[in-house]
DNA sequence: TGCCGCATGTAAGGTGTTACATGATTAC
DNA sequence: GTAATCATGTAACACCTTACATGCGGCA
């Protein structure tokens, strides 16, 4: 069974889906493609972790609602149980940041503001989402409770980017002033319009 | 040119390394495993934006160090330079908070106590390897700059993710009593054992 | 004697993404 | 009429991990 199974069986705990709507729940927890939860779901199926049943619609394809049974709820709990779990982030603005030094301070500046942006624009798809959802609900073994502070944490963390990306706007308004005297430094001799354009 | 491409370009900018040194590096920006370095580096080579020479070494094997070519560096400017930025985490904590409900109170407290050491390890390691390095350094140009600012931004986050955690910790020993008064209510009458398990 | 760290690589297998295939309805 | 959303799936490919292969030196 890899995690994927186990997303899945987290999420049909909860509420019985169709593969097409997991796609959406799972990215706050395993992002994953059509492509790849069809064939888990049907994985999943043959070990018997969970059921199916059409359901027809009007105006829109008919679909396969799956829910979670006995066996994968057991499944399920066995592995959250277990303490060990594995993580990992990939990035590509780390990489970016870590060569900052071949941009000039326009273009570093831009790559910090574009993050602002970006992590901001994420921020308010969540709160979006979140609104809907009650909040006076804190009993631990709710729906409602998991998702309330899975959110809690994405925010956290993604206001907590917010404030280090500004920290470290401030760093390269200062290194300006300083990268300009060593350059003065440098030359002894200086024209003042590549001063103001330093500056400015 | 896939991202591992750039990671291991962005590295040997600052430094030229060998491929089984590379490995503790990228782990900061994209990890990855020896096995897909040296390959990685075997095309980079091809491309032109890299070069390598053999170094021998006394009591150890001789190793190849590569070094980024001109080409190397306009290529990852490039690619810096475009503002968009794709990144993935996949974490399996996130999926057992998810389902923390199937859990007991102690084991939920468990789940998020582990975290803290987990998280808490990482953080000592960050700081040990930071140590070395020397922090007045602060020109944007500069290879500790960059460094520096990954370095604040995992802490950060890091120290955020606890008090996160110390957040839910709080909610858990909230959640008990009312859980405990609403099974109270459900029953009407009661048994002074059960109520001792449940409160301590 | 056996395991760990250094060092470079290949092979096989699992995971994840992009593209393809189909088809109805709704919105611009 | 063209694209977008709903809905389920397969195929090909790219990416990543685990295991294997080799070999020296140091340590318990």
């Amino acid at each position: 069974m890899n995690t994927l199974g186990y997303a899945i069986l987290s999420l049909l705990n909860q509420n019985s889906r169709s593969g097409y709507d997991l796609a959406d729940y799972l990215d706050s927890i395993w992002p994953a493609k059509h492509s790849q939860i069809y064939p888990t779901l049907a994985k999943l199926h043959k070990k018997g972790l969970l059921a199916f049943e059409y359901v027809e619609q009007i105006g829109k394809p008919n679909k396969k609602v799956f829910s979670i049974t006995e066996k994968g709820r057991k499944e399920l709990a066995k592995w959250v149980s277990e303490v060990q779990f594995s993580s990992v982030t990939r990035d590509e603005f780390l990489i970016k940041v870590h060569s900052i030094g071949l941009l000039d301070i326009e273009k570093a500046k831009k790559l910090i503001e574009e993050r602002i942006a970006h992590v901001e624009k994420s921020i308010d798809l969540q709160r979006a989402s979140a609104s809907i959802e009650e909040e006076d609900e804190l009993d631990r073994n709710s729906t409602g409770f998991a998702k309330h502070i899975l959110h809690e944490r994405k925010i956290r963390l993604e206001k907590e980017e917010i404030s280090w990306c500004h920290w470290v706007l401030d760093l390269l308004k200062k290194s300006k002033p300083k990268r300009l005297l060593m350059w003065l430094i440098g030359i002894k001799q200086f024209d003042l319009g590549v001063v103001e354009r330093m500056l400015f």
